[in-house]
DNA sequence: TTGTTCGTACGAAATATTTCCTACCTTTGG
DNA sequence: CCAAAGGTAGGAAATATTTCGTACGAACAA
């Protein structure tokens, strides 16, 4: 349906949206602030543009519009994955892998975590 | 260094020289053709702003300028994991794999190498 | 020698993205 | 009722990114 490119700061916008579900712009530009100086119509118009592309939807029986995401929180990812694994390591995922064990930023915990998950699916 | 966020374009130029190793413009634009129609003094333009930028390295010795990556490919793609890591799985890497694993387009074979590298880190 | 091909340099145009100003409406507290 | 606070809408400005036209020099083949 989508397959649309959510540019950087719509991603940002997403996040916020995944994290925390059906928002305000009021709650979204607020998380955002957190982060950075943003001014709140310029949030507005992103996320305006954003439902005219059709990456969020909007309910509007409120004066306070309500935002969602439109695709499945997974269905986006598993697409933007997708596509960083093809521009990154040429489509396969386990070279990113090797990239993950490789990388000291990787916690023990984390390598534990993805053992225990892999062994998991093996049953 | 660096932590330069690379462009979409200048990705899909890293892309050939981490494929193909230090090129001149004139390769890059060629590889980059195969796919979408790009001219050539686009290319040439974004390779010399790669440059400034110090993203890429340029040996001038010769009429034709051989380009470089300037920064190792491992440490620039760790950089652009641990970012995508960040904004799409709160910085959990397992997070990441689980949504490997329930992503249909990753193969048995992929999940399968990945175990393999992860027991084979076990000893 | 001369013209054609291939190279670089650089500025400007075209596009894409992001930010914010202004207008105007609704709600709320006094 | 009135003012202040908080919404939305929309256009325009500011930036960032990408593309390409033009100029000009070197290499090369005829």
């Amino acid at each position: 349906m989508k397959n649309i490119e959510p540019t950087k700061a719509e991603l940002e916008i997403l996040q916020v949206l995944w994290n925390f579900g059906p928002s305000t712009v009021r709650l979204v530009n607020d998380k955002l602030n957190e982060q950075r100086e943003v001014n709140y119509t310029s949030t507005l118009k992103l996320m305006q543009i954003m439902t005219e592309k059709g990456i969020l939807k909007r309910d509007e029986s409120q004066m306070k519009h309500i935002y969602h995401v439109a695709e499945k929180e997974s269905t986006t990812k598993d697409f933007l994955l997708e596509k960083f694994i093809d521009t990154m390591y040429n489509g396969s995922a386990s070279k990113l892998m090797m990239q993950l064990m490789g990388n000291s930023k990787t916690s023990k915990e984390e390598l534990q975590a993805i053992k225990d998950l892999l062994n998991k699916t093996e049953q």
